[in-house]
DNA sequence: ATTGTCATATTGTCATACCAATGTCAAGAT
DNA sequence: ATCTTGACATTGGTATGACAATATGACAAT
């Protein structure tokens, strides 16, 4: 069968372009994305029936079902039975169950998650320094406030922990930084509780807090880049050391509640 | 006046969580993506039929398709008429859906993307410089090489450019990096291209392109960071100034407002 | 004033049918 | 032998109708 030669190239090579059929649902949702884009469609505001859309977009319920529950999947519409279908409220929703699935369907490491994590944290305890307002800044001394009287209840502690972050995030007036830090937090949940079990990791996280702080209250914004980074860093650092140390073997996912035998 | 008192709340609070019922394609797109995670599916790998996830799932195609269609416009899945359905190959895709839906959704400022794209592609210069394979960093000399040749040709310049910073992007070894910094990549091209329309804009970026080369080169993973740092922040300058030269007024729709949300 | 009931509108689910695109493979043409 | 062609089966894409489940408001009953 070596004969199978090349010779036979003699089909012409014209110069066509292949038709594509993008389907109905995806049309319809990128046209709804765009009417919320364009504000025409607000937060909250609710759309016409399903049956009235499939009139609208010419389209079959079937076709138009797709999209919006799509949409409504992804957290950017909210639908119930005899309520009818809207535009969320919050945005947020929608990051946290794409990067869930992000983080589901590729593997990305704890430490990647981190290295992004440091320069955003950084970024948003600079950017705090800089343009915090004030109201901004007293919550975050409540928070540190409340967290070193909480240094026995790991639980309060990490709950005081991720809000102390976030408004940090939020302070810096930079939308994007605080989406991302939200949902890669998110990812790091079980991180951040394992790396609390470790001794005097409380006590230690709280003067870290306090140095950014200080900083941040300062208005010094690279010396809070570099308080924030460095307690991150500490923090990475205690996580391999807990990740280690405790029941190494396995890590991943869940604890089998192999039972009580 | 308002002897509505508040005596009448003698209603108890009772501590019950609202009845929840998840929908049949929620279910199946969570089941789905838990067997991704899982590893069961594989990345390319081919599902059943829909006729026949049908009655695996015990659900009705309707129910079914939902879910598949969801997965297919996010990117997850593949889905093609007489070829079935399939894993996707590459995860980008889903990405970039993400961020278009969320930067429709929700204006996020050219600055605020800048600022995340800088302190990114430092990050993933310095880890280049650090870790990066000879491989990738002969492919960057290689698009440095071609640009220094092409600054009379905006689209090409432009097209490596793009190529030049997702090479070192990915040359980082972190792909969550590489990720964030094509889809926010994405969202700049437009201001790409009219950066490039600035005089001497082509000449002056292969110069700061070299500075970075070099920096990698050398295995100096600070000087590379600080070198694409300048880099990017004389490109946000050109930008601005590109902004408010040109026909400024319109379109940029993006206005900086301190956001209480 | 609270509760029960009903009508109505809406989403949620299902079953069925048909269309369109793709792959398979055998029959026929060269 | 090799290539083309066409019929056929498989599969996703679309459309339609029907019914169930749920939320809302009006209204009667207690």
């Amino acid at each position: 069968m070596t004969q199978t030669k090349t010779r036979k190239i003699k089909t012409t090579r014209l110069k066509v372009r292949p038709i594509r059929k993008n389907s109905i649902s995806d049309d319809i949702v990128q046209q709804i994305i765009s009417l919320i884009s364009s504000g025409d469609l607000k937060a909250g505001q609710r759309l016409p029936s399903e049956r009235d859309l499939c009139v609208k977009f010419a389209a079959s319920r079937t076709s138009l079902r797709e999209a919006l529950r799509c949409l409504s999947i992804m957290g950017v519409l909210t639908a119930r039975a005899g309520e009818g279908t809207s535009v969320a409220m919050d945005g947020v929703k929608f990051m946290e169950t794409v990067l869930q699935w992000r983080m589901s369907t590729e593997l990305h490491d704890i430490e990647d998650l981190m290295e992004v994590r440091i320069a955003l944290e950084g970024i948003a305890a600079a950017s705090a320094a800089e343009n915090g307002k004030e109201a901004d800044l007293k919550r975050l001394q409540d928070l540190v406030a409340k967290m070193e009287v909480s240094v026995n209840d790991a639980k309060r502690f990490a709950a005081l922990d991720l809000d102390f972050h976030l408004s940090l995030a939020k302070a810096s007036n930079n939308k994007l930084i605080h989406d991302l830090i939200t949902v890669i937090r998110g990812q790091l949940e079980r991180g951040v509780a394992k790396v609390l079990q470790l001794p005097k990791a409380m006590p230690l996280s709280v003067e870290e807090h306090k140095a950014i702080l200080q900083a941040v209250f300062a208005r010094q914004p690279e010396e809070a880049r570099a308080a924030m980074q460095a307690h991150l860093n500490t923090a990475t650092l205690r996580y391999r050391a807990a990740k280690n140390k405790l029941h190494s073997p396995e890590e991943s996912s869940h604890l089998k509640a192999a039972g009580k035998s």
